[in-house]
DNA sequence: ACTCTTGCCGTAAACGTTTACGAATGTATT
DNA sequence: AATACATTCGTAAACGTTTACGGCAAGAGT
């Protein structure tokens, strides 16, 4: 219950105004190097931390930036937020943690406290499209980077992965299989990485002359349970319109997909073929072995944390920029 | 670039004190309901948000708490990360996250960035026993609760689930099944989950008149690749000491096991049964299948949370309590 | 009509820092 | 010896809140 020692404190201990200690322990050079090294040690006998709480009033500057995303329990977003993580502790800066289980207002709410909390900057993974409070939050003039989420605001940052160019790897490879009844099962509707993955199968489909069937198209939530049932409900209409291939627009939902094709007896990739997307490690697993559309998500956090602090330091405006990273069709034994 | 209005530039527009609309905004008594509902609805109209730094200063209370996991990416963490966050934001708290990648160092110096920060609580998951460190921050009286990881310090609150239990029950489910070679792979030594998972193990074997196999036991660290690469070794060793069971101190462990087995010819469960500790999400998928002792690992966090929140409202001393779960052995088809 | 409450609000201090400004001393320049 | 300048440090203001204290007006009690 000791009570942590203030600069006032040390400041009696050597003798010396509180300002000389902060001059001090900032190293600056108006203080002589005797008096300095002096001060330092005393600080360190007394166990001084200073109160970031109070530097971050007068400086205006927390070294604390806002994580939200929808959902950590899913793999791909732990990823992401390691190389975020190790970006920022070699920065110096703290993270905090929202998770928003996908909920739009929640994550409105988590903007008002982050920007209480004075937070430098901002990263953010989709919820929904619903962008009305995103444009609250961009006007304020915090800086901000998404990830995986495409916003239409003129003073946002973008890096995400091109989900089309993916989505239509992956469909063409099917394709050239030699499938022609293609399932696609996405995400929340109103999520731009959901949709561009579609729009990346219908285009694949165009390019190869083939028609679009409503029927095959269907949605639900980024989870694995979603995709079992939806599976199993398009298993379970007529057995002549069945897909010979499912491109599920991530991995959790082509987990999903497996699942009811198995239970349902159908084998993969004889009777079904499965492609998902964003490469969680458990794809890669032998027992798995799925065939998906990979993204370097430890070096995309690594990126959205290193562009955010050029946002930070340049000062400038956040200027649109939108920066594409090149998906990776990794083909295994679901396909 | 919009700047946000401080409370004096509500006063100014509201024509009264910055303290009324300080204490308009609390809702204190000692301000007409008329003023109060004037000065909330200009609030509303500037957009003023207050500043939670300079709160936290007059205050010295942050409602922020720090959460030093060592890996967001073994899928035990996300979900108790999720079940922490979720009662946090219910108690308006949000919160630090700090990875410390098993780096005991990193996890020292996220102490004092944290103190720095004045978060008025810890919840600190196991990097390693070296717990010298430990010691300077349970004594500087920070409020702290450990989640996985047994502290011998008198004011340290602990929720863990019961290692050793667990593991009895698992290894004594093998000698059930005929299993008289039992291996066991830990994670690292320093880690007191590993070590009671040990425990357990061996007692088991005890309590069933087997005798201890040195050259069974072996430990690297909680990492599928750890588990790969171990497992490897012992089915390299001599044929005929080979183990007809392993029990895996975690499921990653179990998982590099079964790939390990499976790439030397072998099959699971009929040449090797595999058991492992945690049930994460995946083990449960068709695929795998995997025989565990399960963790309510959301409810833990929740747990830890609420915890957390006795400790700091209570005020009192954390007493050293241990809160211990009960496992459930979850029995699959690795076994 | 006087005091006593009561209700409402403003003044100012405090939280722990950083930093602009000024003061004091010593050294160099003329 | 007088001036100028550099070095080193202290004083005080500022950051945006909360809150103890005091003041003032209005109503109640005598």
């Amino acid at each position: 219950m000791s009570v942590i020692p203030t600069i006032k404190d040390v400041a009696r201990e050597a003798g010396v105004s509180y300002a000389t200690v902060s001059r001090a322990l900032n190293d600056h050079p108006e203080v002589s190097d005797e008096t300095k090294k002096r001060i330092i040690k005393i600080a360190l006998e007394m166990g001084y931390q200073p109160n970031a709480i109070a530097q971050g009033l007068v400086k205006k500057e927390t070294k604390t930036v806002g994580l939200i995303i929808p959902d950590i329990t899913n793999p791909f977003f732990p990823e992401v937020a390691r190389g975020i993580e190790d970006a920022a502790v070699e920065a110096g800066y703290t993270i905090f943690l929202c998770n928003t289980n996908w909920d739009a207002q929640r994550e409105e709410r988590y903007f008002d406290v982050l920007i209480q909390k004075q937070v430098d900057g901002l990263i953010i993974g989709p919820s929904s499209e619903e962008v009305s409070h995103l444009g609250r939050v961009l006007d304020s003039g915090i800086k901000t980077v998404f990830i995986s989420r495409a916003i239409n605001h003129a003073n946002s940052t973008s890096i995400i992965i091109d989900n089309i160019l993916g989505a239509q790897q992956a469909v063409e490879y099917l394709i050239q299989r030699g499938h022609r009844k293609i399932a696609f099962i996405g995400g929340q509707e109103d999520i731009s990485a959901s949709r561009e993955r579609l729009q990346g199968y219908t285009q694949a489909l165009n390019n190869n002359g083939l028609a679009l069937d409503e029927s095959l198209i269907k949605t639900g939530s980024f989870k694995r349970d979603s995709g079992y049932f939806i599976m199993n409900q398009l298993l379970k209409s007529d057995d002549c319109n069945r897909p010979t291939a499912v491109f599920a627009a991530n991995d959790l939902l082509a987990l999903g997909v497996i699942q009811a094709v198995k239970e349902n007896g159908l084998s993969i990739p004889e009777d079904i073929a499965v492609v998902g997307f964003d490469d969680i490690e458990f794809a890669s697993l032998p027992e798995i072995q799925l065939t998906t559309v990979s993204q370097p998500k430890y070096d995309m956090g690594r990126l959205a944390f290193s562009t955010l602090m050029e946002l930070i330091r340049g000062g400038g405006y956040s200027s649109g920029r939108k920066i594409l990273l090149d998906p990776v069709l990794v083909v295994r034994q679901t396909s």
